[in-house]
RNA sequence: GUCUCCUUCGUCUAGUGGCCUAGGACACCGCCCUUUCACGGCGGCAACAGGGGUUCGACUCCCCUAGGAGACGCCA
């Protein structure tokens, strides 16, 4: 298929999360049909829009790995043209020149609301004979006011509506800027797009684009409205939900791949496959799994997602991405948590944990956790002492040192669960971490014993 | 308010009229493994929104009701 397709984010804030899905959509539709897929940057609104917001989107399609074709396009440098378009429907008689005030039309609207009705523009000026050149204006379509528009979705189906719910909307502004229901079809027209997926919330709008194609003579392209992402509370996706960017989630430690599987889950499926791979989705995705229905924002869900990729990931990786978000001093740290790294992934879910957990690996700890106090005891010294007396003469070995630490138990008539969670929270100052035997042999022996010896003065103190 | 759409376990979903005693995944709960936590293994709990049709047969098709969402800007 020789499909185009685009995605037209507006930079006037953080790339949301919902965005990136379209993104995604756009992009898997596009390399799985071995058609084109186009940036296009909305940021006709030149209040809100701003470079760092453009720099950002552009960020965000690299660590994603959401490759776009072609020289992405900013919607700014178009005016011209969606002006051209304008004058051109004004000529074939397609749009109108409308002299109402904004102060009228706000007494109209509020009148509606004030009496229970819906608020559409009332055709004031649209059978105006002559224009007025002392008074400001804005264009308007005119729109069809009698049958039905029909729209064929990909996604949600056949969709009729009376067209006696159109109004005649706004092409032009006052102050000549086009608005975005006209830029939007005079681009993706001049594009060449050939599929238009986006958002739900688009949907409604579909009709009055519908009515622009038509009145320019433009083909319709094939529409396709995914179904939106909701909270956990089934309302929209906000702040109050937790992060809503895609940046946030890279820097609280997710991976791009997981963020990828996880949000190509969300709205389509490919039967029961839960783990899907960049190449997967491009192979099996389709427009045709695609749900009807929103889904839900599920941060466990999620996390287990990263966690699986996570402990997937080559060590000297992960000790690479997590050098972003802890100091690792030295080379000695650094492979030291090389080493520890296997036992290190798989308790971690995002790299931030894995960056906290690498600390037994960097430092002795600086405080204890309040848990670790009921080791604390005289007779969990005693245990120390002992062990590190057994370390001065055999070593960290694992091999050697296990056999000993569990005659140490015996014959101290303790559980082996006692000497091991002692020993956790003198090496780590927390009773969660990779296996203490582990850690001992990979800090070595010198290391092993300072922190026991940090342990007892901390105890006694 | 008007218009439009949606509705399978708590969540993401499989399901395209008989394969459904409704499958998988996350979460949750047990058990096993184990040195804690985690990983892993095994098992459990748990859903077709409600009501009418159509049909020999309906999760699947149609209608109504209820609930939810979206759109209704000189925002995008």
């Amino acid at each position: 298929m020789n499909c185009r397709v685009r995605f037209a984010p507006s930079p006037t804030g953080d790339l949301h999360i919902g965005s990136l899905r379209t993104a995604l959509f756009n992009w898997a539709f596009a390399r799985h049909n071995c058609g084109k897929f186009l940036l296009r940057i909305e940021d006709t609104d030149r209040a809100r829009s701003t470079e760092k917001n453009i720099a950002s989107i552009l960020n965000i399609m690299e660590l994603f790995g959401l490759n776009y074709d072609e020289e992405y396009v900013l919607q700014s440098e178009r005016i011209k043209r969606h002006i051209e378009v304008v004058d051109k429907m004004l000529e074939d008689g397609v749009a109108y020149k409308c002299y109402c005030s904004q102060e009228d039309l706000q007494r109209k609207k509020d009148d509606c609301i004030a009496r229970g009705l819906s608020y559409k523009y009332d055709g004031t000026c649209r059978e105006l004979e002559k224009d007025d050149m002392t008074k400001p204006f804005v264009v308007r379509i005119k729109s069809d006011k009698v049958g039905k528009s029909c729209l064929q979705d990909i996604v949600q189906g056949d969709i009729e509506t009376d067209n006696s719910q159109l109004d005649d909307f706004i092409l032009l502004r006052s102050d000549m800027t086009p608005t975005y229901m006209l830029s939007v079809v005079v681009d993706d027209h001049d594009m060449g797009i050939t599929h238009i997926i986006r958002g739900s919330d688009h949907l409604t709008n579909t009709f009055r684009q519908m009515q622009i194609y038509k009145a320019c003579g433009w083909d319709v392209p094939y529409f396709a409205h995914i179904p939106l992402i909701y909270g956990q509370d089934g309302q929209k996706l906000s702040k109050r939900h937790g992060a809503v960017n895609a940046q946030d989630y890279l820097k609280d430690g997710y991976l791009p791949e997981a963020m990828l599987n996880y949000l190509v889950r969300l709205g389509w499926s490919h039967g029961d496959d839960e783990i899907i791979s960049k190449r997967q989705i491009v192979e099996w995705f389709s427009l045709d799994s695609v749900g009807k229905s929103p889904s839900r924002f599920d941060i466990q869900k999620l996390n287990h997602i990263n966690a699986h990729y996570l402990r997937e990931k080559d060590d000297e990786d992960l000790v690479h991405l997590i050098e972003g978000i802890v100091d690792i001093p030295n080379e000695v740290a650094r492979n030291n948590v090389l080493r520890g790294m296997c036992g290190l992934k798989k308790r971690a879910s995002t790299l931030k944990e894995l960056a906290e957990a690498s600390a037994v690996y960097i430092d002795m700890p600086r405080n204890f956790e309040e848990s670790c106090r009921e080791y604390m005891q005289d007779i969990n010294l005693t245990i120390i002492k002992k062990v590190a007396n057994i370390i001065m003469n055999i070593g960290v070995s694992e091999e050697l040192l296990l056999p000993e630490c569990r005659k140490l138990a015996e014959s101290m008539g303790v559980k082996f669960l006692v000497v091991a969670q002692t020993l956790r929270s003198a090496l780590c100052g927390k009773l969660v971490s990779p296996s203490v035997f582990e850690i001992m042999q990979i800090i070595g022996q010198c290391d092993t014993i300072a922190r026991l010896e940090n342990f007892i003065r901390y105890c006694e103190s």
